[in-house]
RNA sequence: GGGCCCGUAGCUCAGCCAGGUAGAGCGGCGGGCUCUUAACCCGUAGACCAGCUAUGGGCGGAGGUCCCGGGUUCGAAUCCCGGCGGGCCCGCCA
């Protein structure tokens, strides 16, 4: 490094970026202000003062006026920094400001010639400066590597993400607000398991040491959550991590959010116009309405939301919307099928060979909030016979933007289908393991047959992908987007102490940590 | 598990196919500009190490260099092989 660095020149006008200020008093947050001053006209400035602090995204300097983009994490505001007005310390410090830095503002609502809302600052603190270069403005963070790498630079500027991850928030509390109105309880079931369940995945293992025993981190939360139904907690359901150790891509990621209701007396029909009340009301509180435009690869699409959602049955949908008959086709004549679509699928299961087929020919074309419904039994180890046709499962699944949202049906509370259907999952493993290799199955739990020995009433539940969801109402291409902070490899640089040893000098002496 | 693509300055990228002195824009630094908003105009350093003078920079020299390591070649960012990191698609799971 020839260049000295800037830090040095605030030390020099005797600003310490972590020494001279420890706080700052914000009275107003800039979606506030930028709300009651809208109506200024342009040229206009008031008398008001208004104290606020954030992060400098953007600058442009014109001789002794220079502007700048204020983000405070509810909006963005120009600041004005006017020679005249702050005077030539202030000036000073204006000019070393870069984008990524922290300050705190003290300044008058303004509206520029230009009819740019603004403050004219008087005042200002430097709270924190950046070390490091933030990206070019116009093109933005767009490398992938980087945006996952250094996810808190793309949650900060790629509104796109950004805006989703705020949607979630409020997606999550409109359920939970809607439950809570309906006398629902949110209960926490277990993340670590002894027996993994309620799904079919492959789970991750870990190990208790104080208990010297290997647990199943859980890969849904449903056996804990009926277990409290049996407890008498009648209406309950969880927002809830779910960990399943299966490969990543656009649609899959190991950790995922769902939430997962449970309401006893209720049947797959009560559910459903459970889960398009409460999905509709959260669209319409957090968008406004319940169509919502979506642009997913440069491509317009308008969901609709408005209740009550389609209701299809499986096979009905496999004919309707991939025309390929299926109805009271043999196992054999839909493995021919599925060859014919070139599925590449392996399973002793009827059930498993519909769902394959379903998934290449009808699920892409069904992008408006959709029930399919009738699912076979065989692959439903968890759930209540269909009342008309013990063949088929009293299942739904929640289609949206050709995505699986979401999974529910009548809940089986007959402990003793229960453990024959278990042992039957146990038995399709070891007969499947020789001719197909590992096939998905639900483990034999005791434990949680016991449970339902003790009785539990007619029971309704529903898993919704939180995830996808979002993903969904907010075009996203990669699931990951939606994720917070996912996983990346360790990668190697040197930090800004092992760059500048003369700054790491300077601090340890400042502070006397020799 | 299989296939495809990418990795070059702080950021966004060109150069690679057809091997021959490492580039642009933005950002940085210096200068100009008191209403701009991808501001503009002029100049400049910067891809790694490091010597001598001196702390503002200047001067001169040797090597290295395009994710890393090999190979081919008089010569590799470029071609080949292997690895690392990342993305996408297929198979399995939501």
């Amino acid at each position: 490094m020839l260049q000295k660095h800037r830090f040095w020149r605030f030390v020099e006008l005797g600003i310490d970026p972590y020494i001279t200020e420890y706080s700052f008093e914000v009275r107003e947050s800039l979606a506030k202000i930028r709300e009651k001053y809208a109506y200024l006209k342009s040229g206009e400035e008031t008398q008001d003062r208004h104290s606020v602090a954030g992060r400098i995204l953007g600058i442009r300097r014109h001789g002794k006026i220079t502007f700048m983009v204020l983000d405070d994490g509810t909006a963005q505001i120009q600041l004005v920094f006017r020679y005249d007005v702050i005077g030539e310390t202030l000036w000073n410090v204006v000019e070393l400001l870069n984008v990524g830095d922290i300050i705190g503002v003290i300044g008058r609502p303004m509206k520029t010639l230009r009819g740019e809302l603004s403050l004219l600052v008087e005042n200002f603190k430097v709270l924190a400066i950046t070390w490091r270069d933030y990206p070019e403005k116009w093109h933005g963070l767009a490398d992938a590597e980087k945006r996952y790498r250094l996810r808190y630079l793309d949650l900060m500027l790629n509104k796109k993400v950004r805006e989703a991850m705020v949607a979630m928030y409020r997606i999550e509390k409109a359920f939970r607000d809607f439950l809570d109105s309906k006398g629902f309880i949110e209960i926490h079931t277990p993340k670590l398991q002894p027996v993994y369940g309620g799904a079919l995945a492959r789970p991750f293992i870990t190990k208790i040491h104080a208990l010297n025993r290997d647990v199943y981190l859980s890969i849904a939360p449903e056996t804990y959550l009926k277990r409290s139904i049996i407890a008498n907690f009648f209406k309950v359901y969880e927002i809830a991590v779910c960990f399943r150790n299966e490969d990543i891509d656009a649609q899959h990621y190991p950790e995922f959010i769902q939430i997962e209701i449970y309401q006893a007396f209720a049947d797959w029909n009560g559910m459903m116009k459970l889960v398009e009340e409460m999905v509709s009301h959260a669209i319409k509180t957090v968008y406004g309405d319940y169509k919502i435009d979506v642009e997913r690869n440069n491509e317009k699409l308008v969901l609709d939301f408005t209740p009550p959602w389609k209701r299809v049955p499986l096979e009905e949908a496999i004919e309707f919307f991939g025309h390929v008959k299926v109805k009271g086709k043999s196992y054999e004549e839909l493995i021919d099928i599925a060859k014919e679509l070139d599925i590449k699928v392996q399973d002793p299961r009827k059930g498993k060979l519909l769902e394959k087929i379903f998934e290449k020919v009808a699920q892409p074309k069904i992008q408006q909030p959709t029930f399919i419904t009738l699912f076979p039994r065989d692959v439903s180890p968890l759930a209540r016979p269909f009342r008309e046709n013990p063949e088929y499962a009293e299942r739904f699944e929640i289609y949206i933007g050709g995505l699986e949202v979401g999974n529910g049906y009548s809940e089986l509370n007959n402990p003793i289908l229960q453990f024959y259907f278990f042992s039957k999952e146990e038995e399709l493993r070891v007969k499947s393991r020789e001719k197909f290799g590992e096939v998905e199955h639900h483990p034999m739990d005791k434990d949680y047959v016991r449970a339902l020995e003790y009785g539990m009433p007619p029971t309704a539940g529903v898993g919704i992908g939180i995830y996808r969801l979002v993903m969904i109402l907010h075009g996203l291409d990669s699931i990951k987007d939606a994720i917070p902070y996912t996983i990346v490899e360790q990668d190697e640089f040197e930090t800004v102490a092992e760059q500048h040893p003369d700054i790491l000098e300077y601090y340890t002496a400042r502070l006397g940590l020799k």
